[in-house]
DNA sequence: TGCTGAATTGAAATGGATTTCTCGCCGCTT
DNA sequence: AAGCGGCGAGAAATCCATTTCAATTCAGCA
């Protein structure tokens, strides 16, 4: 509730102390070089003596800018509060910090996929723009973003870089992972990798991953083969499912990429339970990083993604498409940490 | 008074089209009873074909009421943005839900112990009231908070809920928590249980949980041990070096109490590498239950705290305060969840 | 000397809602 | 019939900074 007895000082009151007009009050404490450094440091000091805050309200009001951006964050399933995902949880704090080093405030909000988020922040002109952080079925996220463009919205997404994306897209290089982790199980001689997790256009970083693989795969002369490829999405328990569909498949492998690290530890479950050795019988790469990976028996080999990259190349797109400049490269470099479940030891 | 062929619509617009003042479309949409219910069933209908919402900063600006409350976040060490304290991220999804539900925006900001955080947000009045989430040396924290109760600012803050506070505080009840993972030991038998954990006064959350180790080693007879305490923050590093201080002092030692996961996962690599067997030679009891407790070898046996309940119950308390009522009940009761790591099998 | 233009600053308009004050009107009291 | 309370709605004031436009000063220059 804000008037507190007190009453916050206004520009008027800064403006009467310093002896000038409010206006220029409000052009010094912005840094308007139209006012004198002399006078702006008078007025700057008296503002500091006097407790003295621009009224953001007011201030946006006026200038139709908020210097506020919107952080949507949603899932497919879920209701279940405390299990987010650890890697967005992990690129919030990214975020966050990239907003607080541009002078930003960051609203954010959690919604499920199927909600009408794209209407919440629309125009309600808290936010100069929105980033969008989830993941889910693309036929309906492309719905709704599709929905935001039309609605004029500035709005910067995670996601895969490749798919035909209405917006600025940012994210990882999914296809050079596939491959980054690919080449790493045939530099150890595994030949049948399968892989755990939708590899369909609905998510199509998963598939982007997949199709790493599959050029990986080509490139060392073996065929990829479909019969390999289990649908999965990402959490424990699916990866659990897919690993024993895997393995019920009676397909022989040698190794498993799993789309996240979530599904590779459902997966590292089941396949322990099968009695299969990792990494002896069966390699196992994950995807993310995220902090549980190096708790696992053993530690899961996994593929990074820049992380705090992420944070400052999302911010850095939004705020070039908001000033209408040109837009950073959308792509990230990933890197690869191997561990005890690709090799021993 | 014709609308801007460009723009959105504002209440003026919905005010023409209705054949009403504007004021009128004002109260309408608050759902101000003086205003006839036909009268405002004709507004809410044009308001919604015209795609009309209120605007946001206009609105706070002349109410000096935001709907939306800041959630600070801050911790003693760390710059590392990916790093953030797992149980703190998990709150965050709750108390974003909680927001959701009360039809409250949240603003979110990260910042280091050391900063002036209580400035930040102070009065500049984008928000109706603090949330104060983090951990840190209780000197500087209760400074902090100190200014804020002069400022007059509305915040609630999790913590301690013993410590003599100004501001409302909501917490577990750690002291019955601490009572809890140590009956659990004491009842397989244990009785040389360590603590890994600051337990002065300045992190009065740790130092609860100490005093129920305490209080439930008198019940059974059994007077606690000062050499048995070791300090550490929550991290994996401080919990690794504590357990080797703990190794090291030479005291014989059945179970070990870690006063967070994190301390806990660190003090098991710790054991593990000096040849402990856990759970037979080393009981170990965590406290959090993060996403990775379950991932550790052996599972961790943990104290799980109301994370869900945490977050709706901060955000009552804060609008409780807002709004000068009586606050709710500030202790919220945990639940140890059992695993391998304290029972074998 | 008189004129031009940059540098500062002020007065007034502005942004879009909420709040206060006022008024007409209706029904009901006395 | 005069008086009164309450309801519904409009007019105007208000919230506080930003923006536009106009005014003043002073240096530079012909």
């Amino acid at each position: 509730m804000g008037r507190r007895p007190t009453g916050r000082p206004t520009s008027f009151d800064i403006a009467y102390a310093a002896g000038v007009s409010q206006p220029t009050v409000s052009r010094a404490l912005r840094g308007d070089r139209s006012v004198s450094a002399e006078t702006r440091a008078r007025i700057e000091k008296i503002a500091r003596d006097l407790n003295y805050t621009v009224d953001k309200n007011a201030s946006s009001l006026r200038s139709q800018r908020s210097n506020t951006i919107a952080l949507l964050f949603f899932e497919d399933q879920t209701a279940d509060d405390s299990k987010i995902n650890p890697f967005f949880l992990a690129m919030l704090g990214s975020i966050t910090r990239a907003c607080a080093n541009r002078g930003l405030d960051l609203l954010i909000s959690f919604q499920r996929m199927e909600d009408d988020w794209h209407l919440r922040y629309q125009d309600a002109n808290r936010a100069d723009g929105l980033i969008l952080l989830g993941y889910g079925d693309w036929e309906i996220y492309q719905a709704r973003l599709a929905q935001l463009v039309e609605q004029g919205a500035n709005f910067a997404r995670w996601g895969s870089v490749r798919s035909e994306t209405s917006g600025a897209t940012i994210g990882s290089d999914n296809l050079g992972a596939g491959r980054l982790a690919s080449e790493h199980l045939l530099s150890l001689g595994r030949r049948r990798i399968a892989f755990l997790g939708h590899a369909d256009s609905h998510y199509p970083e998963f598939a982007d991953r997949y199709e790493g693989l599959c050029n990986a795969l080509r490139d060392t002369g073996i065929q990829p083969d479909p019969a390999l490829q289990f649908d999965a999405l990402t959490n424990e328990k699916a990866g659990f499912q897919a690993a024993n569909s895997l393995i019920a498949s009676g397909e022989p492998f040698d190794a498993v990429f799993a789309a996240s690290d979530l599904i590779a530890i459902g997966a590292m479950r089941a396949l322990t339970a099968a009695g299969l050795a990792i990494p002896e019988d069966v390699a196992i790469v994950g995807f993310d990083n995220i902090p549980g990976a190096s708790l696992t028996t053993p530690p899961l080999t996994t593929v990074q993604q820049d992380i705090a990259g992420a944070g400052v190349r999302l911010i850095d797109t939004l705020v070039a498409q908001i000033e209408g400049k040109p837009l950073p490269e959308a792509r990230l470099p990933t890197r690869l940490i191997v561990r005890g479940s690709t090799v021993a030891g």
